[in-house]
RNA sequence: GCCCAGAUGGCGGAAUUGGUAGACGCGCUAGACUCAAAAUCUUGUUUCGGCAACGGAGUGCAGGUUCGAUUCCUGUUCUGGGCACCA
């Protein structure tokens, strides 16, 4: 029968700790009371602590996954107790590749395999004793969700950026703008050059209205490129493809362009940039961040062609090297390319751009060894000497950085330098003698040589000289440039959220507007089924194989579907009022809730889904829709908890195992051969032989040789936990033999949350005896409740009161792992006196509860309590009796610590001078000598320098 | 290649503001209880020399600042994370 209320006074024969019926009985309890429903409350601080939200794969949790969860768990269960209304969700990030892969290859619907994905993590979750509101909990491929995800991208494609205010604002007053003025003032982004007025605006028609709209659009289509594979017929993701050729099947791959949807989260750059500042997140994550967003101050170049018309334009941070330009190099995408490419050099680009097609960026940057390129066969005339200067293509130029091509100062520039080399172009020096013609000068110190009118001048100066020059001259303008890039929001997918896009004649609408005839304007625009998950036609998704989904009488719909960060970007909203069918969130509730206070996350996330979800919050404060524009106040980033996998070491010819040991390596280098093993069979280091053999019946008549004490060691090394590594080790088989407290307790105490460490299941032991040598304060083997009103000892106050106070102070700055050490300590020392306080041990059950909850739940009911330990108050430290009125002193002579002496806290500096010259063991290590100097830091130490 | 983080006993780690390096735990060691095992309790455990008292060395490596450095500075090596369609 399971248990009700407090009411468990029945006979209980088994006194140990008995984990499993504790933790199973309360946490029915806690769901059968809703102890962590969350309701809007004005009446308390609100607290919202946040997890980043999990994709459900298919392998389930294990051991690494809860360790953010279980940090913010604590956290979470402190700040109510600390009299906080705390909203503290949990939801899935549901839409993605895996799921759709795994539909390509079995034929199920990615629908029910990640419905049972779900179900299986959250049911892991449940083992952990995790205080989530399920009711709030928020699934991003639920159509009742992703309906407002929609609803969202609607809103960014009917926003335009305004660069005066620096905000969206709705694309109708856009075109109001155009009408009254055209577009004076309102540059293009990307082509700020085009300015057209009102008549023209009025002239164009209604296609060419929309297309120039397309241009200021926060979501809108552009050409963007992509990973093709012919032989496939799909589009692939970057990790999909390796050295040019498909994972799986080795199919060559090239970059191609697509046409796709984009958000222009480069015109929130400078926004981005900037709020940072007021964010609580680590240095290195902005740092991150602000390196994402690369801003770089220059100088934009126009170089004219030499036997074309037109012009190249660059983008320099340095344009006091302008006279040192050698040569030119544009991305081999270049839309120039084409055009300037006299007939003799043809053959060479075209076979360079077939080369380049098949790197990814990545290779294109990181290569420095090896020098690519060709020669376009073109010249540039150099704006202020007029020679003229030739024009290559290489990769090590991106086609989307800056303007997608650079002036080349080999005399200041590293891999400038190495072209020029490579090639053999004449390097012009611009340095002086800090250019010695083998290494590059790129520092920013000294002077610009040989320069013209920039001769002699300091870096600073003469890039501001040049500028002006520039500017002066019509050939240039000062220029801010980003790194960043605006995101692609398409993909050739089905599992993602559906467009509500669709074209008449080529041209999209929202599914809202009036051309629709308001027929397509419900939404969600749910996902149709389809019989096959293969790619579309022509690289298209799995969507436009539905003819008659694709084809309505209003025109026909995007067939690609939303990347994964899509639902990711928005979902911290949705928890906050999760049921809301009018608004994907109302004021109301994100006025209460408000930012984030703390997400808890790792740092894989750093650039993309954090400044991505950044965008989408300034998007929504722009348009009114929320009142502020920083989703998280303060962020956590976790380490990751890395596997420990073992290895046998195998010899082959004479089938043989051999247990490990450090000659064992030495002796035979190259015979042996290791044999991963794995961690299920294994106990520390000690392999289970019988078992390995059933495991790996291969090599079930090998021969296994032992060490001389008779057990067969492992080598153990630390990888990332993966299924292909036999080292995963699954959280429901420690929380069934140790406990889910014991579990959160032990992740904690592997140490600090944001570093990565490896598991070792052996160590738990340690923190599953703490917890029984805790439960014996509370009851004797007989069953016997031992907490009275025997009076407390000071020390047993110092010990709590102590601990009270660490236990505070590092839960609010996420040391979890000294909250663990420290409740360790004071329950060794009131065990050592033996404390049955029950003053005392109220507390101590208090303080366990945001580590332990279903142990503290417990003893808490034991108390005589009727509520729930999570809505205890947090006790209060006293400092009367944490003040000590002595220390016991290192005393140093030379820095080196000698001996210890005791002072009175208050005692002068004087009498204690006096006392320690005259200890006999520091009157020995100053050897007579006068000491030249006394350093007494009261409370710390004393040094005696001679 | 670029950006970021980390490195302390056999292992995970502690030392929160520059002040006794190794808290707490694992493992190992010796012992108590037990027919035995488990559980529990007790002892020791950075390393070298020494019975000990004590002394030398010691926080990836090489320097520096300081009365004093795991902590600050410069350089360097190695490991991990990210680098725009994995999430």
């Amino acid at each position: 029968m399971p248990p009700h209320g407090s009411c468990f006074h029945e006979p209980v024969s088994f006194m140990d700790y008995n984990f499993s019926e504790i933790e199973q009985r309360w946490r029915t309890w806690w769901k059968e009371h809703a102890i962590y429903k969350t309701t809007h409350d004005q009446s308390r601080p609100k607290q919202y602590v946040l997890d980043m939200f999990p994709y459900p794969s298919g392998a389930g949790l294990h051991v690494g996954h809860p360790l953010g969860y279980i940090a913010s768990d604590i956290y979470a269960r402190y700040k109510r107790m600390k009299g906080y209304n705390v909203l503290h969700p949990m939801g899935f990030d549901a839409f993605g590749l895996p799921a759709e892969q795994y539909a390509l290859e079995t034929g199920q619907h990615p629908a029910v395999t990640t419905a049972q994905n779900i179900a299986r993590y959250k049911q892991q979750l449940d083992n952990i004793g995790f205080s989530y509101d399920w009711d709030r909990e928020v699934i991003t491929s639920d159509p009742n969700y992703y309906k407002w995800t929609q609803w969202i991208f609607i809103r960014l494609f009917h926003a335009w950026f305004d660069r005066n205010s620096q905000r969206a604002r709705p694309i109708a007053e856009l075109i109001a703008a155009f009408d009254k003025n055209g577009n004076a003032g309102i540059p293009i982004p990307g082509e700020e050059d085009t300015v057209f007025n009102r008549e023209q605006w009025k002239q164009c028609s209604t296609a060419e209205q929309r297309e120039i709209l397309m241009k200021y659009r926060l979501a809108y289509l552009d050409w963007a490129e992509v990973w093709w594979c012919e032989a496939l017929g799909t589009v692939l993701a970057n990790d999909e493809v390796i050295n040019g050729v498909s994972e799986r099947g080795g199919h060559p791959c090239v970059r191609k362009k697509m046409r796709q949807w984009m958000l222009r989260i480069t015109e929130y750059a400078e926004r981005l940039l900037a709020g940072l500042e007021g964010l609580d997140w680590s240095e290195a994550m902005k740092d991150m961040q602000r390196n994402w967003i690369g801003k770089s101050y220059g100088a934009e170049v126009r170089f004219d062609l030499r036997d074309h018309d037109g012009h190249i334009k660059v983008f320099t941070t340095r344009p006091d090297t302008l006279f040192g330009v050698d040569f030119m190099v544009l991305a081999p995408e270049h839309e120039m390319v084409g055009r300037i490419t006299t007939k003799m050099q043809q053959q060479e680009v075209a076979e360079y751009k077939r080369y380049t097609q098949r790197r990814s960026e990545r290779e294109r940057i990181s290569e420095t060894k090896t020098v690519t390129g060709a020669f376009t066969g073109a010249y540039a005339v150099h704006p202020f000497t007029h020679k003229a200067i030739p024009i290559y293509i290489s990769e090590y130029v991106l086609a989307g950085y800056g303007t997608g091509a650079i002036m080349a100062v080999p005399s200041g520039d590293e891999r400038d330098h190495a072209f020029a080399k490579h090639f053999d172009i004449k390097i012009t020096n611009v340095f002086g003698a800090r250019y010695d013609g083998t290494v590059a000068y790129s520092d920013k110190e000294g002077t610009i040589e040989g320069s013209d009118f920039l001769s002699g001048l300091p870096v600073p100066k003469a890039i501001e000289v040049a500028i002006r020059a520039l500017e002066d001259g019509g050939i240039g303008t000062r220029r801010v440039n980003y790194k960043l890039r605006d995101a692609g929001f398409s993909r050739q997918r089905y599992w993602g959220e559906p467009f509500p896009i669709t074209y008449q004649n080529d041209i999209p609408y929202t599914n809202d507007e009036p051309e629709l005839a308001n027929t397509h304007s419900a939404l969600p625009l749910t996902l149709p089924h389809v019989d096959s998950y293969r790619p579309g036609p022509e690289g298209q998704g799995p969507l436009a194989n539905i003819e008659d989904w694709v084809h309505t009488p209003q025109g026909t719909r995007e067939t690609n579907t939303m990347p994964g960060y899509a639902g990711s970007s928005w979902y911290f909203f949705r928890y906050m009022d999760p049921h809301n069918e009018q608004e994907f969130a109302s004021r109301k509730a994100t006025d209460y809730w408000q930012q984030v206070d703390v997400y808890v996350g790792g740092t894989e996330h750093a650039v993309g889904h954090l400044l991505y979800a950044r965008m989408w919050t300034k998007t929504l404060a722009d348009l009114g829709y929320v009142a502020f524009d920083e989703p998280f106040k303060k962020l956590v980033n976790q380490g990751m908890i890395q596997g420990s996998s073992r290895f046998a070491y195998l010899n082959r010819e004479q089938k043989k195992f051999s247990s490990f040991s450090d000659q064992l390596k030495a002796n035979q280098p190259g015979a042996l051969e290791a044999i991963r093993v794995s961690v299920d069979l294994v106990d520390g280091l000690v392999l289970d032989v019988e078992a390995f053999r059933k495991w790996r019946p291969d090599y079930a008549d090998f021969r296994f040789e032992p060490a001389a004490d008779g057990k067969f060691y492992c080598s153990a090394e630390v990888e990332k936990m993966s299924k292909s590594k036999y080292n995963v080790v699954n959280p429901d088989d420690i929380v069934a033999k140790y406990g889910a407290d014991t579990f959160r307790m032990y992740e904690m105490f592997l140490g600090p949350i944001e570093l990565s460490k490896p598991w070792d299941t052996q160590g738990i032991e340690g923190v599953h005896r703490f917890l029984k040598k805790l439960w014996r304060l509370y009851l004797n083997e007989a069953g016997d409740w031992l907490p009275t009103d025997v009076p407390a000892t000071e020390d047993m106050l110092r010990s709590l009161h102590r601990t009270i106070k660490k236990l505070g102070e590092d839960i609010e700055r996420f040391g979890f792992n000294t909250c663990v050490s420290a409740l360790m300590i004071c329950v060794n020392e009131l065990s050592v006196s033996g404390c049955r306080n029950e003053g005392i041990l109220e507390s101590l059950v208090r303080i366990l509860a945001p580590l332990a909850p279903h142990l503290s739940e417990d003893l808490w009911h034991r108390f005589g309590h009727e509520g729930s330990v999570t809505m205890a108050d947090w006790p209060a430290w006293e400092a009367a009796f944490l003040t000590e009125s002595s220390k016991t002193y290192p005393v140093a002579v030379n820095g080196k610590p000698r001996t210890e002496m005791s002072f009175s806290l208050d005692e002068n500096e004087g009498n204690i001078r006096e006392a320690v010259l005259a200890n006999e063991t520091i009157a020995k290590w100053l050897e007579g000598r006068e000491p030249k100097k006394f350093i007494y830091v009261k409370g710390k130490m004393i040094n005696v320098v001679v």
